[in-house]
DNA sequence: GGGCCTTTGAAGCTG
DNA sequence: CAGCTTCAAAGGCCC
C-alpha cells in the first residue's frame, strides 16, 4: 500500500492501483467484448482494494513488481477511454486522467467541516485532500475561480452557469481544495485564509498540538485488559479517533481538524472495543511526521480522540434516546424490564458508524463544491449529481477513493475490532433509528437509471420508476406545482403508479420522444462492440429534449420517462442492473456499461454547455427513451 | 423531532 | 451463493 508517510510525492495515494492502471493503459490494445471487459472491470474494481490491501505493507517501489498481471486490456478499452475523455470534457477537465503516477494523495481532513458547531455550510467533514488530484491546471484562471469560490455561498459567478457546468474546464469545477492546491503548494488549508466555516476557528492551536496525547491515552495500554495495545498499523489512515474505552466520545476520525458537535462518527461501543487507540496519526508515526512536516502544527491531529476542549466529538453518538414504549407495556412487564436493561446498555454504547465507502468519501469531498456550483441545497439532488459524477470519474480517480475507503475500513476495524455493521442495524442501535425504509415498490431494486448528461439540471436525471416521489425527482423542487398531490405530501407518486402501465403524465409535446419506442441501437442492446454503439449513442443522444425549456422540458421529459412503458428486456442492460451493490459497482467501472448507460460521453462531446442549454437531458432521453424507464414492469 | 429523499458501496441477512 | 436489505453522509422538506 502506498505509504502515507512516504517521502516525496507519493505520499499516499493508491499507487498500486495507479500503477496498474498505467500498465493497462500501456496495453491498451484492442479490447473487445463487453463481457470480458466487465469481468475485467469487476476484477479491477475489486483489485483496487485488494491490491492495496495486499500491498499495503510493501513499498511502492516493489509494487510494480508485484503488480498483478495486466489484466486489462479491457480495462482500458477504447470505449472506456472515449468515455473518460468525454467525461473529462464534460467536466472541464476536472477528471482528466492525471498523468502523474505517484500523485501525492494526501488524506487531509477538510477543514470546512460540517462538524463545526456553527458550520452552516456543509463542507465536507472528512475530506481527503489530494495533493495532486485534479491539480488541474487552474493556474491563471484559477485566480478568478478562487475568487469565485471564495464567495462560494454567493451567487454563482457569471461564468458559472449552473450546477456542474462541466463545460467550463478548470474554472468552476474545482473544489476549494483543488483550487487551493492548484498552485502546486501542498497546502491543505491555508493557515491564513481561514475558511469561514473552518473548525479551526473554534479550536485554538493548542487543541491540535501534536505529541501531547491526553493523559489517559499516553499509556499505550489497554485500560481494560491492561495489555499493551499493538501499535497501529502504519498504513492506517489517520481518520479514526481513538476509542478510549471509558471515554464516551471520540473525536471524529479527522476530529483533529474537524471538531464538531453532535455529529456521530466513530464512537466507541462497549462491546468489544477494547480500547483506546491513539489517533491514527499518533499511531502512524510516519503519517504524523508527514503531516507535521507538511502542515502547520495546528493542522496536525492531536494524539487523542477526546478533544481537550471537551467538546463532544462528532464521532460520538450519544444515546439520549427516550425509553421505548415497551416499558409502559404492562403485559410484558418482565420482558420489558429486560428489554429496558438491554436498551440502557445499548444506550450506553456509543454508536459506531459504518466506515464510509468510496462514494461516501467522494461525496463528502465534492458536496460542497456541487452545492456552490449548483446552488442546490437539497442533498438528494446533489447526490444525484454526485452519483453521475462518480460514474464519470476515471478509474484512477475512483481508485483513490476506493483506497481511502479501504483505509477507512481498515482503521475502523482496528479501532473497533468487535464492531459489526450488524450492530447498526435497526433495533440494535438505540439511537435514532430510521424506520424501515419505504417498502419497495414493485420492481424496485431493478430500477433503471438514465444518466442525463447534464449535471447542471437540478432535476434528477435519473428516472426510477419504482422510486417514490416521482414528481419530485421529475420536476424538482422548483416545480412543485407540477407534482401530484401525494408527491407534495411525500407520498407515493400517483402519477407513477398510474403510469406503471401507461403514461399518466401531462401531455407534453416533446414527450413523444420519450414515449417513442427505443430506437437507439445502443439502447436496445449495448452491444459488446460498444464502441460502435457508443458512437451511435453519442450521436443520438443529443436529441429532442435539448430544445425544451429546462424546467418544462425536464419535467415533461422526466415524466414521460418515468411513465414510459417498460422497455424491452433487451433494453434493460446491465447499466441498470438494479440497486444491488454488486451490480452497481460493476456498472460504475464497467466501461461497456458506462458507455451504454452514460450519456456523458455524448454530452461531453457536445460543445454547448449542459448548464446553459440543458440540452443533454433531452438527448439522452431521445436516445434511450425506454432504457430510462427501468426494467420492464412485468 | 424524525423520516424521507438520493446516491454508491460495504456488509449483513435471507432463501 | 445470489439477491435483497440496511446503513453510511447530507440537508431541505414534510408530517
Amino acid at each position: 500500500m502506498p505509504q502515507l508517510n512516504g517521502g516525496g510525492g507519493d505520499d499516499l495515494g493508491a499507487n498500486d492501483e495507479m500503477i496498474s492502471f498505467k500498465d493497462e493503459g500501456e496495453q491498451e490494445e484492442k479490447i473487445s467484448e463487453n463481457s470480458s471487459a466487465e469481468r475485467d472491470l469487476a476484477d479491477v474494481k475489486s483489485s483496487l482494494v485488494n491490491e492495496s490491501e495486499t500491498n499495503q505493507n510493501s513499498s511502492s517501489d516493489s509494487e510494480a513488481e508485484r503488480r498483478p498481471p495486466p489484466r486489462s486490456e479491457s480495462f482500458r478499452d477504447k470505449t472506456r477511454e472515449s468515455l473518460e475523455e468525454a467525461a473529462k470534457r464534460q467536466d472541464g477537465g476536472l477528471f482528466k486522467s492525471p498523468p502523474y503516477p505517484g500523485y501525492p494523495f494526501i488524506m487531509i481532513p477538510d477543514l470546512t467541516s460540517p462538524y463545526l458547531p456553527n458550520g452552516s455550510l456543509s463542507p465536507t467533514a472528512r475530506t481527503y485532500l489530494q495533493m495532486k488530484w485534479p491539480l488541474l491546471d487552474v493556474q491563471a484562471g484559477s485566480l478568478q475561480s478562487r475568487q469565485a469560490l471564495k464567495d462560494a455561498r454567493s451567487p454563482s459567478p457569471a461564468h458559472i452557469v449552473g450546477p456542474f457546468c462541466l463545460e467550463f474546464p478548470g474554472q468552476t469545477d474545482l473544489s476549494l481544495h483543488q483550487l487551493q492546491l492548484s498552485n502546486k503548494v501542498p497546502v491543505v488549508q491555508h493557515p491564513h485564509h481561514v475558511h469561514p466555516l473552518t473548525p479551526l476557528i473554534t479550536y485554538s492551536n493548542e487543541h491540535f498540538t501534536p505529541g501531547n496525547p491526553p493523559p489517559h491515552l499516553q499509556a499505550d495500554v489497554d485500560p481494560k485488559t491492561g495489555i499493551p495495545r499493538p501499535p497501529h498499523p502504519s498504513d492506517i489512515s489517520p481518520y479514526y479517533p481513538l476509542s478510549p474505552g471509558t471515554v464516551g466520545q471520540i473525536p471524529h476520525p479527522l476530529g483533529w481538524l474537524v471538531p464538531q458537535q453532535g455529529q456521530p462518527v466513530y464512537p466507541i461501543t462497549t462491546g468489544g472495543f477494547r480500547h483506546p487507540y491513539p489517533t491514527a496519526l499518533t499511531v502512524n508515526a510516519s503519517m504524523s511526521s508527514l503531516l507535521s512536516s507538511r502542515f502547520p502544527p495546528h493542522m496536525v491531529p492531536p494524539h487523542h480522540s477526546l478533544h481537550t476542549t471537551g467538546i463532544p466529538h462528532p464521532a460520538i453518538v450519544t444515546h439520549n434516546v427516550k425509553q421505548e414504549s415497551s416499558h409502559s407495556d404492562i403485559g410484558s412487564l418482565n420482558s420489558s424490564k429486560q428489554d429496558a436493561k438491554k436498551e440502557e446498555e445499548k444506550k450506553k454504547q456509543p454508536h459506531i458508524k459504518k466506515p464510509l465507502n468510496a462514494f461516501m468519501l467522494y461525496m463528502k469531498e465534492m458536496r460542497a463544491k456541487v452545492v456552490a456550483e449548483c446552488t442546490l441545497k437539497e442533498s438528494a439532488a446533489i447526490n444525484q449529481i454526485l452519483g453521475r459524477r462518480w460514474h464519470a470519474l476515471s478509474r484512477e480517480e475512483q481508485a483513490k477513493y476506493y483506497e481511502l475507503a479501504r483505509k477507512e475500513r481498515q482503521l475502523h476495524m482496528q479501532l473497533y475490532p468487535g464492531w459489526s455493521a450488524r450492530d447498526n442495524y435497526a433495533g440494535n442501535y438505540q439511537g435514532k433509528k430510521k424506520k424501515r425504509k419505504r417498502e419497495k415498490q414493485a420492481g424496485e431494486g431493478n430500477e433503471h437509471r438514465e444518466y442525463f448528461p447534464n449535471p447542471c439540471l437540478s432535476l434528477p436525471p435519473i428516472t426510477d420508476l419504482s422510486a417514490p416521489k416521482k414528481c419530485r425527482a421529475r420536476f424538482g423542487l422548483d416545480q412543485q406545482n407540477n407534482w401530484c398531490g401525494p408527491c407534495r405530501r411525500k407520498k407515493k407518486c400517483i402519477r407513477y403508479i398510474q403510469g406503471e402501465g401507461s403514461c399518466a403524465s401531462p401531455p407534453s409535446s416533446d414527450g413523444s420522444l420519450l414515449e417513442s419506442p427505443p430506437s437507439s441501437p445502443s439502447m436496445v442492446s449495448p452491444s459488446p462492440s460498444s464502441k460502435e454503439s457508443k458512437l451511435q449513442t453519442e450521436q443520438m443522444q443529443p436529441l429532442s429534449l435539448t430544445m425544451k425549456p429546462p424546467p418544462l422540458l425536464s419535467s415533461s421529459q422526466h415524466h414521460h420517462l418515468s411513465m414510459a412503458p417498460p422497455p424491452p428486456l433487451a433494453l434493460l442492460d446491465n447499466s441498470v442492473a438494479g440497486k444491488t451493490s454488486g451490480s452497481a459497482h460493476n456498472g460504475s467501472l464497467d466501461p461497456s456499461d458506462v458507455s451504454s448507460s452514460r450519456p456523458t460521453g455524448s454530452a461531453s462531446s457536445r460543445p454547448t454547455s449542459a448548464c446553459h442549454s440543458h440540452s443533454l437531458l433531452p438527448s439522452s432521453t431521445t436516445t434511450q427513451p425506454l432504457s430510462l424507464v427501468t426494467k420492464s414492469i412485468d
